[in-house]
DNA sequence: CGACGGGACGC
DNA sequence: CGACGGGACGC
């Protein structure tokens, strides 16, 4: 095959070391040099001009000297402003030269280490090894299926792509540490359940005892695709930041069916970063785990979410195939509207701050505090396009939803269309997770189908 | 929407 | 015997 032995810049070497940034046409070298090499040793800037008119083409390779230096600086500079009067700016990992791909390299695939362990490391002494690279979403070790004997071999998951990397770069070589490659997408009952499925009535859910949590948050596996882990009515979540429980609350509320919320707390009171949620039924926490594990709330915080043991058996084929059904048809409840919506609320309740009403908003999406509305003659500094469908919502649930992003001027609905323009007089701050990734694609069918900033 | 130049490897 | 090197997730 074809060699090559040229100055690491050529190649993505080593690997997720060079960036691929989407900027205003005016922004320049200088400028990107500027704004990046606080992150590190910058070996290469490159920006992507037309052959004639030497303009910018509004693109951008910036190569570090390591992957995580690339990986902090998008970490940071991702939806940044590098310049007044101009767009925030775009920064992925590039993809490699060889691949030809040009999707955008997700924080998923970034995040996860794969390692070679001693056969005797149990997840713990994975976690309490690896944890000095950053906060662990979870630590699996790959076991024989019959024996439950160790593998020797292990998966690390992490917040952000730079604790990956600092991991990868400075762990002991023994562990031989390396991205793991995603797990192979068998789109199969995930996306199917998820999206097309509209069945119209919920089934009812076989009554659940009491929820006999583990004595400590130790009793919980925590894995990635719902399909292929334990999957109960708990969840408990885990916060780098300090959070409070009417976050958390009203965070978790926004899928419906919670009945139960409440931080852990150590014995003298402390908040330990983590709640415990219960759902009314296994569909509500299906939905929430998939929606907000792995959430920036606040943005630059990971929540990871994880199913907890709630007590039940559901470990028959059986069993599963109703645990999907009943999440299928959440879904398609949830996706139908409030209304089905409302019968799943519960009024269990309690140890639970009574919230402001947000009476018709549905999303799982999760927003911001709400705001006041500017003043209608205020200078509108930036406008978002907002596409529906199938059909344009409600001006009043537009308000309340998008006032939260910025000083929400005005929300216009072109007559008889689809589309609509949201005004703001401030910048309108849309976080990572809304302006790339699946959070917008598939999070909302009927409420945003897609946004691009365009000021005017 | 928003993706690949200039210059050079080295037994 | 010990060092080396190897390496993948229940659908």
């Amino acid at each position: 095959m074809e060699e090559y032995n040229r100055p690491s810049s050529y190649l993505d070497d080593p690997p997720n070391s060079r960036l691929f940034l989407v900027t205003s046409k005016s922004i320049t070298e200088d400028i990107i040099r500027e704004r990046f090499c606080p992150f590190g040793e910058i070996q290469d800037i490159w920006v992507v001009k037309d052959k004639q008119t030497k303009e910018s083409k509004g693109v951008s390779f910036v190569k570090f000297a390591k992957s995580s230096q690339a990986c902090n600086a998008m970490e940071e500079m991702h939806g940044k402003c590098v310049a007044e009067g101009t767009k925030p700016i775009k920064v992925f990992i590039a993809q490699s030269r060889s691949s030809g791909s040009h999707r955008d390299v997700e924080d998923e695939e970034l995040t996860r280490i794969f390692v070679m362990i001693p056969k005797t490391f149990t997840e713990d002494d994975l976690k309490e090894t690896f944890k000095t690279y950053g906060d662990i979403e979870y630590a699996i070790i790959i076991k024989n299926k019959s024996t439950g004997e160790s593998k020797g071999l292990g998966y690390v998951r992490y917040h952000k792509p730079s604790q990956a990397a600092k991991a990868i770069e400075n762990c002991d070589k023994t562990f031989r540490a390396i991205l793991a490659e995603p797990r192979t997408k068998n789109a199969s009952v995930d996306n199917d359940y998820f999206s097309n499925q509209r069945s119209d009535h919920a089934g009812n859910e076989p009554g659940l005892s009491v929820y006999p949590f583990g004595a400590e948050s130790s009793s919980y596996t925590a894995g990635e695709g719902w399909n292929s882990e334990m999957i109960t009515r708990c969840l408990m979540v885990s916060s780098r930041m300090p959070v409070v429980q009417e976050q958390i609350y009203s965070l978790f509320d926004l899928i419906p069916g919670m009945e139960y919320c409440e931080m852990q707390r150590d014995q003298y009171g402390f908040s330990k970063g983590q709640a415990m949620i219960r759902y009314s039924n296994l569909g509500s926490a299906v939905y929430a785990r998939e929606k907000l594990n792995g959430f920036e709330y606040p943005p630059g915080n990971r929540l990871s979410v994880t199913f907890i043991d709630d007590g039940e058996d559901r470990t028959s084929p059986v069993g599963k195939m109703a645990m999907q059904l009943v999440a299928a048809q959440m879904m398609s409840m949830v996706w139908n509207g409030p209304s089905g919506a409302q019968l799943m609320k519960t009024s269990a309740g309690y140890a639970t701050p009574s919230m402001p009403q947000k009476p018709r908003v549905q999303t799982d999406v999760v927003l911001p505090s709400h705001k006041k509305l500017a003043s209608s003659d205020s200078v509108v500094k930036e406008r978002l396009f907002v596409i529906f469908n199938p059909t344009p919502l409600p001006v009043d649930i537009l308000e309340d939803v998008f006032c939260r992003f910025g000083s929400l001027v005005e929300v216009y609905l072109v007559p008889g269309r689809n589309v609509g323009y949201i005004k703001s007089c401030s910048l309108i701050h849309l976080k990572r997770s809304l302006t790339r990734g699946r959070e917008l694609t598939d999070a909302s069918p009927r409420l945003v189908k897609r946004l691009s900033d365009m000021t005017h």
